[in-house]
DNA sequence: GCAATACTTAAGTATTTGCTTGACAATCGC
DNA sequence: GCGATTGTCAAGCAAATACTTAAGTATTGC
């Protein structure tokens, strides 16, 4: 059963590590494998597990063992996510100014 | 000298904790004292001042001094570094598909 | 001047984190 | 079947993290 959480303190505490950034830059090219995905990573293969386990849990990706070999893919819900709550405060921000504008009539 | 770095790991590292993520939502709806912004956290102001540190040095918010009172904003710039970051990780991850696609000559 | 307000700084602490090693399980090629 | 490949699981550990308390510095109102 995958998880299918996407939950915003879980998308943005996975994004906050470099290594597991990197993990979802190098799987937007595509799905692949664990061990291929642990190649360029100066770590052993358990601790990329380990950050595949969490960036699962929290919805950015998903993977299939399919025989030996399990396959990691983006799942870009989880990205949305992170990208919602982002344009929110933008938009929250920028509608400040919208209002701060039709007091002034004049743009900073 | 207010800093402008932006940088994408200190920014992502620092979106990735909860309480940030509170005060960043609650400074896009405008300028605000560090007390004001402490109030509805249930931390010490002092433990607030150190997320304000973290937050500014990412370039996620700027503030400034005007007496004995500190008053923190958003500094847009900051959520558009991460915002460009999964912005860039979607349209690699939608290229591919377009290029599938482009094979394929079917949408899923 | 003096007390209250609004931070600031430093030191200490419990917990979380990212990582390692080592043992184990499953599957593939031959 | 057997060795190589691919991944999993469980401790264990050093460093980072999010807090706290306590003491200090400016600034404001009276």
């Amino acid at each position: 059963m995958p998880r299918h959480k996407a939950d915003i303190d879980l998308v943005f505490h996975a994004l906050g590590d470099r290594t597991r950034r990197a993990i979802v830059k190098k799987l937007s090219e595509g799905p692949i494998s664990v061990s291929r995905l642990a190649e360029p990573l100066a770590i052993t293969l358990a601790a990329v597990v380990q950050h595949l386990q969490i960036l699962e849990e929290s919805g950015l990706i998903r993977s299939q063992k399919v025989g030996r070999v399990r396959t990691c893919s983006i799942e870009s819900a989880g990205l949305s996510v992170a990208e919602h709550w982002i344009g929110e405060c933008k938009s929250i921000w920028e509608g400040r100014f919208d209002r701060l504008g039709d007091l002034l009539n004049e743009s900073d």
